[in-house]
DNA sequence: TGACCTCTTTGTCCTTCAGCAAACTTGCGG
DNA sequence: CCGCAAGTTTGCTGAAGGACAAAGAGGTCA
């Protein structure tokens, strides 16, 4: 097995004040792992094993509801944290997490997470800094669930993707993973139906462009006003 | 100014292990403080000066939106830590703080926030706890919210309540702070006049009993039911 | 190449709930 | 003790968007 580059680590913010030889510690201890389109990384309740770090690609944390509904709570994107249950002294993850696209990603069994809290310069600062950016971006869902109507909370999810992880392309901004309508109602708590009659439309008014699982935002300050962010 | 008593802290979780001698110091340190309901005790986007703990009555933790709308984040019960934007490193609160009734808490500057994860054991792992909870919340929060009709909303949101703050009266279980219609409807995202009518249904069909400002649980297990968790 | 599956579009209907309006109740302050 | 403000109730109306239905469009696999 072939050693992984101290590179990949090394501008990340967890561990960008570490020693070369520290950032070769942890990676020795790493485990890297590919995973397919839609395959799961970790399931909602199961007991809280590794924690990971995403190296390439996009991850979808998800809920399931009892009806069997699910709800997209979070989008990962490549050089964060993932699966971090042990930051919050859980033993088993509160969600399901699924690869939105090919990706690569790191992991290490939780009991190091202490270790790495305790030796490494500021990788328990940069944790707790990316769980309150986490826990805003859930507040800012929520007033926009109680209060937005929905074609400005699908509009709102489509310029979170965007500046999320958007990669500019000729015609404007796309999102760099797939996404079916299926997946923004998931998001916006609507219906596909519902999402594919706003982009239709937006479409029309050369807002958007979209093929099958992908989208381009062509005019994104139009997206802007839609998602009704103040006046 | 007298000293204020150590079994005050004694039994909260933050504290536990503590011994008697820490918590002095930790108690001449604080700043007492009495609000009369409907007080702010911080406010959003303000810088975050102080962390708090709330040893009697009851908070709530508000954003309001560019439209003027608010929305109830999060109600806080004696003995709980609250305004701890120092655990997520920000250096401002992210939603206001408001007395649901009358309210006595005790305050310490944010630069302390570090000596007491460091200094005190079980402090550290216990204000992650509740993080944890909180975040777990809010979760499930919007997972109501994308999901739920708004009757199951308002009867979960009841049930929240009453679980944590409810004390037992003679025809049920009584929520132990002042709400109104508005407030539930802050909470749940629809209006007060909605919120009126299902209370109204309910204490028809016998399951709330409600005055001003005041409302009795007389059938939990219906609203159980009427939540909608699951069959 | 064809069958199948997933994703998308579009139409129609119908329920839920927000918006508007107005009256009533209760408690508090002057 | 009266007036006012805050909280509550209720009726009516209309629009947003969910439910249901059906068909088209790529992509993938045998």
């Amino acid at each position: 097995m072939s050693k992984l580059d101290e590179s990949l680590l090394t501008g990340l913010p967890p561990f960008s004040l570490l020693e070369r030889s520290q950032i070769r510690e942890i990676l020795d201890q790493a485990l890297p792992k590919r995973y397919d389109e839609g395959a799961e990384i970790f399931h909602e309740g199961h007991d809280a094993e590794r924690f990971h770090l995403l190296l390439d690609g996009y991850i979808r944390v998800v809920k399931t509801t009892e009806g069997g509904e699910q709800i997209i709570a979070l989008h990962i994107s490549p050089g964060q944290l993932f699966g971090i249950a042990p930051a919050l002294n859980r033993d088993t993850y509160p969600a399901t997490a699924i690869a939105a696209s090919e990706s690569l990603a790191l992991s290490w069994p939780v009991r190091l997470w202490g270790d790495f809290t305790a030796n490494y310069q500021g990788f328990a600062t940069e944790s707790y800094n990316t769980l309150g950016q986490r826990l805003g971006e859930m507040q800012t869902r929520i007033t926009e669930l109680a209060t937005q109507a929905v074609e400005q909370r699908v509009a709102a999810a489509l310029l979170r993707m965007v500046t999320q992880s958007g990669r500019k392309v000729e015609e404007g901004i796309e999102i760099a993973f797939p996404v079916t309508r299926r997946n923004i109602s998931e998001m916006t708590g609507t219906t596909l139906h519902t999402v594919s009659r706003l982009l239709s439309a937006w479409e029309k008014d050369g807002v958007v462009k979209s093929t099958r699982k992908h989208i381009v935002v062509t005019a994104p300050h139009r997206l802007v006003v839609l998602s009704g962010a103040q006046g």
